[in-house]
DNA sequence: TCACTCCTTGCACGTATGTGCAATCCGACT
DNA sequence: AGTCGGATTGCACATACGTGCAAGGAGTGA
């Protein structure tokens, strides 16, 4: 679990180590590092982008605070989050674009994350898109917990979510905490009586005790409809009572309406995600949303009083602002 | 005094800024990014250089906090500060070796440096060649302080110390405070009169509350002889004071014994650096020390308790432990 | 010891990046 | 309006960099 306790990787990572500080502190080049080294430049340029890959090299972006874009500041003022706008062109299509803006926040949350905090992380496509690219950085005694469960009639989920998990858990050097339950039971009374089981417990009061919520938006109207309502986890009937409740969108499986609410809707009786009023208590929420399909959820889950960090593309928060 | 305040930059920064989240995050080529700011890819190029030179992009080379090298954690166990290493060819000369090492200190520095702090500096040939190299970081409310004064028989030194202390006040957007004394009076009286002025006991007690000290190490009898010895500071009678006395360096112009004593070195009580007891009251006191023809020196500033964080270049470092 | 696999290295190539230079734009002063 | 200096741009070139590929090395098992 930790990240480098292999010796045999010890020389590779004080060589790569060596020629970071050769490379981004003086400027030398591969070529001249290489010499230094004694090996050749294209092992060089191997080094560094290990270093880049392995979190030694930390490169951020840091918008100088004075200077957030008129988006983000109009974002911040009238929904009252911390905007995070991913330049992106327009004619950009969706998967880029989803795979755009889950880049930059892999590479920017090691700076959400530290020792000794625990973070619920949601699945679905954003997740998974996220996990692949996560910048690793190495903390000590912090966990990684799941905040819904991903089983559905096809799967027990458990490849799916845990493939996720275990690479946030991985990049972090974070214990991870699975969740083994399906996405939702048929009879909430099965999930009643599992919720006393000790087993769970603990692991619903560590989601009670997170510093951290990382969770992208599911929207089941759409064109483009989430990973939740294209995978098997619904059924016909679930859809209808969805439709007639209202429900605008989910977060990590608990649906709500555009004005946020989530109270008898029957879906979430049987759901296994957090109550919103956990998530509220978590200090930061990050929520990542590419494409402006999902705005009408965006907005409920901002009235909701969901997020605390929103991250999304430039297209989708000039349609979020542009709306008096 | 602020960095960005010309409206005519906002510009130029703002594309700096997408074209870095751009590069560095969303690992687009500089082609691609042209492209979406409707620029050459050359002035892509030059947008990037100019972002990582004003610290809009930061690059930090993290030593996985398990993996310091093996110099490192022998200096720490032997004289108890914090080692950093900087790598440099042994077969480089003096020169390129300083250089070296100011370019990883000025990058490195802005760790060491934020909001409503007051940092005090020295000046010399390595001052210099940091501060030529300072990555830009905005602050507020923070302060550089002169620790010593520059004024010699040629010239007031305000020229050469104040262009030192401008680049450091202009890179972090701190207020400067000058020292307009001369290094050295020639009369001790002069110097406690000028001390009772408020103007001089108002900059004593900033020194006093330093959050920062920043310094290199002079070293008078070496063949590489420091800015103070060559500059024209001292007289041969000096000179000769200096040996008598045992003197092996000094910081700020205060000279220090093997032992690293102070007490009873006549020339101290005309010069105008800081009683060591001030300096050993910062709670960092970074060193910057490359050519081991500095190693005495090093030794007894490192006996008199001056340093908490070390950088020196490898060779030195190696030589600082070689002996038991 | 041999054969096999997996990992690492250097080479060669094509692409990506930095930079001198000339053209152009912009603001200012006459 | 006209002219001048300084800054900015794109082009073209030289250099620096990333990566597929084949060769070599280290480890493993028969």
């Amino acid at each position: 679990m930790l990240l480098n306790d292999d010796p045999a990787q010890s020389d590779r990572t004080r060589d790569a180590l060596t020629a970071s500080q050769l490379y981004y502190l003086q400027d030398l080049t591969m070529e001249a590092i290489a010499q230094e080294l004694h090996t050749s430049r294209s092992s060089v340029s191997r080094l560094l982008s290990h270093a880049r890959a392995t979190g030694l090299v930390d490169i951020q972006v840091r918008s100088p605070l004075d200077a957030p874009s008129r988006l983000e500041q109009e974002i911040q003022a009238r929904f009252e989050v911390t905007a995070h706008v991913v330049p992106v062109p327009d004619r950009a299509n969706d998967v880029d674009r989803l795979e755009r803006v889950a880049l930059s926040v892999a590479r920017i949350l090691g700076q959400y994350f530290d020792s000794n905090m625990i973070m619920g992380i949601a699945w679905g496509s954003t997740m998974s898109a996220i996990s692949r690219h996560i910048t690793p950085k190495p903390t000590h005694n912090s966990q990684i917990v799941q905040l819904n469960g991903a089983g559905n009639l096809r799967t027990t989920g458990l490849g799916y979510a845990s493939e996720i998990l275990g690479r946030f858990g991985n990049a972090f050097g974070a214990h991870v905490q699975q969740f083994p339950v399906p996405a939702f039971f048929d009879d909430p009374a099965t999930k009643q009586a599992l919720w006393r089981e000790r087993s769970m417990a603990r692991l619903i009061e560590m989601q009670a005790m997170m510093d951290v919520a990382l969770f992208g938006l599911g929207s089941p109207f759409s064109e483009v409809p989430s990973h939740v309502y294209a995978g098997g986890y619904l059924d016909p009937d679930d859809f209808d009572s969805l439709s007639r409740a209202g429900v605008v969108g989910d977060v990590a499986t608990v649906f709500f309406r555009a004005d946020g609410s989530t109270d008898g809707i029957p879906l979430n009786a049987r759901g296994t995600g957090p109550d919103f009023a956990v998530l509220q208590k978590t200090p930061r929420r990050i929520c990542v949303v590419s494409g402006s399909s999902k705005l009408p959820s965006l907005r409920g889950a901002l009235r909701a009083n969901l997020i605390t960090d929103l991250f999304l593309d430039e297209g989708t928060a000039r349609a979020l602002v542009s709306v008096a």
